[in-house]
DNA sequence: GTGAAAGCGCTAACAA
DNA sequence: TTGTTAGCGCTTTCAC
């Protein structure tokens, strides 16, 4: 790991009696060696307990093989899905992973650079990195933006505004409620003011408004507990509530009976992400289904793609905003199946 | 990012009218400059964009600056902790953190050796590696293992035989429970082992035996929601359940109301981690608190400063087994305060 | 204060 | 098939 006493190829050559480039070809699979000199090497490698450096060997090839991944915090089972999917891709191409948390962090511009000048590529999480810094990096390397969309760059993500669109829809014709508020507006993330857009819309096209302005806590199921609270005390307590994620309500889930309000009998209730907890919850949760772990390896993918074409030098991926297709999960939470 | 037409130390030098030496002084925060030539070099930094690679860097003085861990898998509420606790380390301390799942990987040793070897050190969560190999990576650089105690190496976990032995005291002496039974036992996971050997030592010191052995099927709330119904068609429902963690009782703690099974009516249910949902979900649950984001920093600390003392050469760090302390959360699902 | 030059560990032409 | 050699981009003595 760090230099001290590490035996370098030059030890192994001398070692085993073959020059540099030999243990170089060995160490790299190079067919181009004879059994007997490989084996030779081999043992030579076995008996010092050479491990050849990444660093050396990214130097000279200019790659670090390893893929940087930009989130705004580490905590919570969507960002968890992401690093995984992202992960299991990068690990397949024998590339690390490298994550960065952008939340509790005062210099994230200097953090986010400086991860970039230690990958071959970048899956920047919309929202985390501003627009200057993101379209400056792209520009450096090979990047692409995940659950946002962003003119000019390489985008994954789902319709959010559409998704809660079509579900808020559900929730205003099939169930036929009129009060309606949405939970979990968050400051800078671009896929929740995208969700919050949608709900507006859905009501907007029924020349319906919401019934108060988004109840903003952040974005996990404590959040979602606050929110609870914060809505029973004001009295005023909508017929539904359109969450940013599952997480949020999951927390209002938990805590709403708690405080007297029975849900879907006085409240309905749907998130978004169909998290793992989300069909265990009682009631199971109504929710947008959104393949995380599938865009999380997408855009690690993409990322590698563009970094193995810029090697040899071909035209860099043109910008496009692909957009992976939701399914609408109907359970028990909105007042359905219950 | 890659190689190409990114300028380099020559380049500005030659910009500048300076040496490389020079160039290099200043971005290295080097006093020794004369302002006038700091600001002249600066000046072409700007002007070609020059950002210095961090290979060619880590090549002249032997450092990654960069912190591997290593964990079974991304998902759940534990690791992503872990990860926070670990990354806000590494980051104060200007250095990237590499993560690297386990499960569902073929081939963790390559996996494992290959991180190891683009890193300063390494944190690895007990359970993921086997011990030769550990013990291998360990004379080979920086490490400090997790949630395990493994001879001769330096360890940082808490008592999670102790404190299971605790749990379940309280629902031995406190609650009068009789027939319990564990939930959760995983394949290589030592810190559940620890907190199975925990229960039954509870029990056993009490001339008591668990009604049935462990109820497997994971670690996350799926796990619990399957092992919830298996209970159930059983016919067999103990008194008290104590789950490896929070996940496995959350699992359960939705499920089992739904199959006709009160909690803590019916049986008292325990988990492990005191985890966010652990104070919402309803009952709320008993468990032992465990701060596992400190945890994965003090072991990031331990790993950097391990690296640091490295280069100076001078001793290696004594093997050290430290435990950290948890609490016991009494909340409703055992049948306290409900 | 600044420059010249020697590497850090590895790979990749190019020779042999 | 194997060896020689020139770098990859940066830091760092050691002179000046």
């Amino acid at each position: 790991m760090a230099r001290s006493s590490r035996s370098t190829v030059r030890d192994i050559a001398r070692h085993a009696g073959v020059s540099v480039a030999t243990v170089s070809r060995v160490t790299s699979d190079d067919p181009h060696v004879t059994p007997g000199t490989r084996t030779k090497v081999l043992a030579s490698i076995e008996a010092l307990g050479y491990r050849p450096s990444a660093l050396g060997r990214g130097l000279a090839n200019g790659r670090f093989s390893m893929l940087g991944i930009v989130l705004p915090g580490l905590g919570g089972p969507y960002f968890a899905e992401l690093i995984q999917g992202a992960e299991s891709v990068a690990g397949e191409a024998g590339m690390a992973l490298s994550v960065i948390g952008t939340h509790m962090r005062r210099d994230v511009g200097q953090a986010v650079r400086q991860l970039s000048e230690r990958t071959d590529g970048l899956v920047v999480v919309g929202g985390t990195v501003d627009g200057n810094l993101l379209h400056q990096l792209a520009a450096h390397g090979p990047l692409v933006v995940v659950a946002d969309s962003v003119p000019d760059l390489v985008c994954i993500r789902t319709d959010g505004h559409g998704a809660t669109r079509e579900l808020t829809a559900h929730l205003l014709e099939v169930h036929g409620y009129r009060t309606l508020r949405f939970v979990g507006l968050g400051r800078g993330s671009p896929d929740a003011a995208a969700r919050y857009a949608g709900f507006r819309e859905a009501l907007t096209e029924r020349g319906l408004a919401e019934v108060a302005p988004p109840l903003v806590q952040g974005m996990d199921s404590k959040a979602g507990a606050a929110a609870a609270r914060e809505l029973v005390s004001s009295g005023a307590v909508p017929q539904a509530l359109v969450c940013a994620n599952d997480e949020l309500a999951i927390g209002l889930l938990a805590t709403l009976p708690g405080l007297g309000v029975a849900v879907p009998g006085d409240v309905a209730i749907v998130g978004f992400d169909d998290n793992a907890l989300a069909s265990l919850a009682s009631p199971t949760l109504t929710t947008i289904h959104q393949p995380i772990q599938a865009i999380g390896a997408e855009a690690a993918r993409v990322v590698l793609d563009a970094a193995r074409r810029r090697e040899e030098v071909s035209a860099p991926p043109p910008p496009e905003d692909r957009v992976i297709p939701t399914r609408l999960v109907i359970r028990e939470s909105c007042g359905c199946l219950y």
